[in-house]
DNA sequence: AGGGTTTGTGTACAGATTACACGTTATCAA
DNA sequence: TTGATAACGTGTAATCTGTACACAAACCCT
């Protein structure tokens, strides 16, 4: 029984948690926070803490609070890190085998984020957390690498149909931009006149009459999401169709 | 807090877990288990030992037990409730609001499960558990519907790109049942033609040479679905193509 | 002024999806 | 035995979708 393992649990959390000693399990969110720079997918990491895991990176993430709804920790988990309110934040899944955690027993709950590095300017006030680019990612501490992983796939899933893409992105930008996130989030090439094609189909963006300005080549056109788009949710008007 | 609250907790399990005593938050699974009878897609319940909720119809489930991992709960309550070893579960989502149950803090974890009623001649020990038909439920016990309704809406992904339908039939079926079941899930009528052709594509079964017996009308071909489909894993041969 | 880089655009082919009809084989009841 | 009923088994043409592919123009930089 992990009873009195949990008793030696050791967070930045833990005076205001002293209630966790009589938990016999734990309930935590881990979040995988996903950014774009430089063509590169990143996530967010944060030095571990536990002395099982010394020098390991992992995924942002607290114990539920007594008072809070299980979706409503993860945000509050990325506005104590990043200071960012109003994030795009989905449930991924649960990850709960037994010795998953060294302390004790803890299940937690996975949801993956979606952030623009830039725009926001975050005020990444810990300076244990960086980001990391996900190809160069071996090892991280608890099950963290398989909870990426998972959140992973389910970007992958979701970039395809839903326009849940542009909060990678700043609010104006060229489909050479999102052409090249797309392919940093699938791991493959794209024909630029089928992508963009295939995206003119969409009918998500607003063509806003703007060039690029800062690039060292011809500029292209910048475009916006379409505002009633902009809520994060998924799509109503695009019917899909049963394949079977 | 509602520790006091959980105190008051009463379930099938009550004796054995009294350790719920000492939970702040005490964490369960509920499973959304489908069945297919006369062209109909069923659920099973049972009917709520709440107080809160008599004469009410819930979901299958209880609490996690201290030395079991999250994801064998649901098999361990599917063998309780029904006998069944060996079913094709898989977990859709956590559901954690404060309030969302009435005797005190409980975060829960749903799977969805497909079993073939007929075949396992399941004993199902209590009688107040019993097949529904989904489009005749309009309320559940606490927020079972909105967790069922979450349960069918992954179904009806998965069906389309995934072997998975076939956990709802006999080992041996006829095409029209293999219709009419996935017009049942999908809620759609299929054309007869097209949907051969497509099955056939798929190329996921085995025609074994046999044929109906027991129907009023001309018999149709039985057919199995391949042996190395059978394991309830995703499909390694169908690489699904970017879409965008 | 010229080299480098990216933009913007259309068409032809292949593969997939859809709509649609008729003769056949069985059961059941008269 | 006959006729009514119900589902089986099968193919083609039209449409839509996905893919492969090339060239002139715009801008930056030196």
């Amino acid at each position: 029984m992990p009873t009195e393992a949990l008793k030696k649990l050791k967070t930045a959390e833990s005076e205001k948690i002293s209630h966790l000693d009589y938990f016999n399990i734990a309930i935590s969110v881990d979040c995988v926070i996903f950014g774009f720079e430089k063509k590169e997918l990143k996530i967010l990491l944060i030095k571990s803490d536990l002395a099982e895991f010394a020098n390991k990176w992992s995924l942002l993430g607290d114990f539920i609070k007594p008072a809070e709804d299980l979706d409503s920790a993860p945000y509050r988990v990325l506005k104590q890190r990043t200071g960012l309110n109003d994030v795009f934040l989905q449930q991924v899944g649960s990850f709960g085998t037994i010795n998953r955690h060294p302390s004790g027993r803890v299940i937690t709950t996975a949801y993956y984020s979606l952030i623009n590095i830039k725009h926001h300017q975050m005020k990444i006030t810990d300076n244990e957390v960086h980001w990391h680019m996900i190809e160069t990612i071996k090892e991280l501490a608890f099950d963290h690498k398989q909870i990426m992983e998972a959140c992973l796939k389910r970007l992958r899933e979701q970039v395809v149909d839903e326009p849940v893409i542009f909060n990678l992105l700043p609010e104006k930008f060229s489909l050479r931009e999102l052409q090249d996130l797309y392919q940093a989030i699938l791991g493959i090439k794209l024909d630029r006149r089928n992508f963009r094609k295939k995206i003119a189909m969409k009918n998500w963006l607003d063509d806003i009459d703007e060039m690029e300005d800062d690039v060292p080549h011809r500029p292209g056109k910048l475009y916006k999401l379409k505002t009633d788009l902009k809520n994060n949710k998924p799509l109503k008007s695009s019917v899909k169709k049963a394949k079977v």
